[in-house]
DNA sequence: TCGAATCATTAACAGGAATTTAATAGACAA
DNA sequence: TTGTCTATTAAATTCCTGTTAATGATTCGA
C-alpha cells in the first residue's frame, strides 16, 4: 500500500512518512505542488496526503488536477485553516478527508486507514466475484455454482471476469474483443460466440437461471437484476 | 441517492433528514440499532449516517454488522465522545469517517457528498435518457414507462436513442435514415415508417400522451413539451 | 525431444429472429 | 373528391447466433 505525501514542511512531511512507514505503509514524498501532481499522475498511488498551502502550484488545484485525471484516488487534505469555507473549498476540489492542523498522528492513521480499507476490501482481500449464485474465485481462477467447482480455461476465465466486473451492462462484441482478447472486432471472428458457448456449457448448462443472456444484434449481457 | 439515519434522538433525526432532503437525497430513519442494521442490511442505500449511542445495538455493532455484508457501504459516525480512543473504536468497526456532536450541518454535508462521490462516479450512476414519462436505459438496453420494462430490438433502440437525443426538434427521414440507417434516403424504401410503427406499439400504445408524432410532409418529433 | 493432451481459433451450417420489402388501407390537404 | 402522404400488416429476405467439427498452437510429461 503506497502513500503520496505532498508537503512543503520538511519536518511535518518526514513526521508522517516516519509514522506511516511504521505502520507499514510505503511512502513518497514530493515537496511542492507541481511536483506532487506529476507524481500522483504518473504513479498508481493508493492515497494522498496533500497540504494546502504549498509553493507552485496549490493543494487545491492539486486535487482538481488528480480527480481529473484519477477520479478514484483517495485525498486526505491537510491544512491550518480551520473556517467552514476552507473545508468546503477543499471538498468541491475533491477531497475526500479534511484534517486541521494541528492534528494527532493517530487521527490521520486511522482516516487513511479508513479510506485504504475501501482498496483493500475491493481489489485485494475479496479474491471472489460473486453475482447471484455464482462465484469466481480469483485465486484459484475457477468458478463455483451450486456448491460445484467449475474448472475453467484461461480464455474462459478472463471472458467470464470480464462479463462478471460488467455486470447488469450490454457488452458488445467489440468491447469484448478489445478487452478480452485485445484485437479489433473486424475480422470476421466468431471466438467471441464459441467462448459464449464454452461458458454456458459450463456455469449455465443444468440452470433454469440464466446467468448469460444473448441481446441479438447487440451483444451479451451478464444479468444480476 | 438515498441515506440511511439511524438516530434515537427524533430531533436531531429530523433536522438531519430535512438538511439531506433540501439537498436532493432521499432518506430513511431508523430509531434504533436493531432496526437500523436490518435496514441497512435488506435496502441498498448508498450511505448510512449512524449515532454511536443508541438502543438496543450500539452503533458500533451496527457498524460490524453493516461491514461483514455490505463492505462498501459508506457509514458515517456520529458521537458526543471526542477522546482519540473513541473515534479508534469507530473507525476500527469499518467507519468510513467520524463527526463529533455538535457539528454544523454544512460539515455533515460535504462528507457526506465526499464518500457518495465515488458512488456516483463508479458504479451506482446508471446511464439513463429521460423524457417526460419515458426511460432509456443506455447500459441494458431497454425501455421503461409506465413502470414497465419495454424490450427492444437493435435498430429500434437506436431509433428510439436517436429520436430521444433530438427531442424537439422535427427529424426528417433522410436525416434519420442517414444517423441511424446509414443509408441514403433515395431508394424508395419504407423502413422508417415501419419502425415508428414498431416505436409506437411499444412505448406509445396504451398511453394518452403520445411521445411520437407525425408532422406531415416534414418527418417525426419526439416531444416532450 | 517427442508425442499426447489440452487449448485457441477458424469455418461451416442450421434455425430462428430481426430487418426489409411490398401491398393495402387509412388519413389528410388542396 | 382526388391525389399525396402515412399507417399497418404480412410475407420475403437477410442477418445473427448457437453449435459442432476441424485445424493449428501450446503445454506438459515421459
Amino acid at each position: 500500500m503506497s502513500i503520496l505525501i505532498i508537503e512543503d514542511e520538511p519536518k511535518l512531511a518526514e513526521f508522517i512518512r516516519q509514522g506511516l512507514e511504521e505502520n507499514g505503509y510505503s511512502t513518497e514524498i514530493a515537496l511542492d505542488g507541481k511536483l506532487g501532481l506529476a507524481k500522483a499522475l504518473e504513479s498508481n498511488f493508493d492515497l494522498v496526503i496533500l497540504d494546502v498551502i504549498i509553493p507552485e502550484v496549490s493543494g487545491i488545484d492539486v486535487c482538481k488536477g488528480i480527480r481529473a485525471e484519477k477520479p478514484n484516488m483517495p485525498v486526505i487534505m491537510l491544512t491550518a485553516l480551520d473556517t467552514l469555507s476552507d473545508k468546503q473549498r477543499g471538498f468541491d476540489a475533491g477531497a475526500d478527508d479534511y484534517l486541521v492542523k494541528p492534528f494527532e498522528f493517530r487521527e490521520l492513521l486511522m482516516r487513511v486507514k479508513a479510506l485504504t480499507r475501501r482498496v483493500s476490501v475491493s481489489s485485494l482481500s475479496s479474491h471472489v466475484l460473486k453475482v447471484k449464485d455464482l462465484e469466481l474465485d480469483l485465486d484459484l481462477k475457477l468458478a463455483r455454482r451450486g456448491g460445484k467447482e467449475i474448472a475453467l480455461t484461461a480464455k474462459e476465465y478472463q471472458l467470464l471476469e470480464f462479463l462478471m466486473r460488467n455486470k447488469n451492462r450490454v457488452l458488445s462484441r467489440s468491447e469484448i474483443a478489445t478487452k478480452v482478447w485485445e484485437i479489433n472486432f473486424d475480422t470476421g471472428t466468431n471466438i467471441i460466440d464459441v467462448y459464449i458457448n464454452f461458458l454456458r456449457k459450463k456455469i449455465d448448462a443444468g440452470f433454469d437461471l440464466k446467468l448469460i443472456q444473448t441481446q441479438i444484434g447487440m451483444g451479451y449481457i451478464f444479468k444480476d437484476i
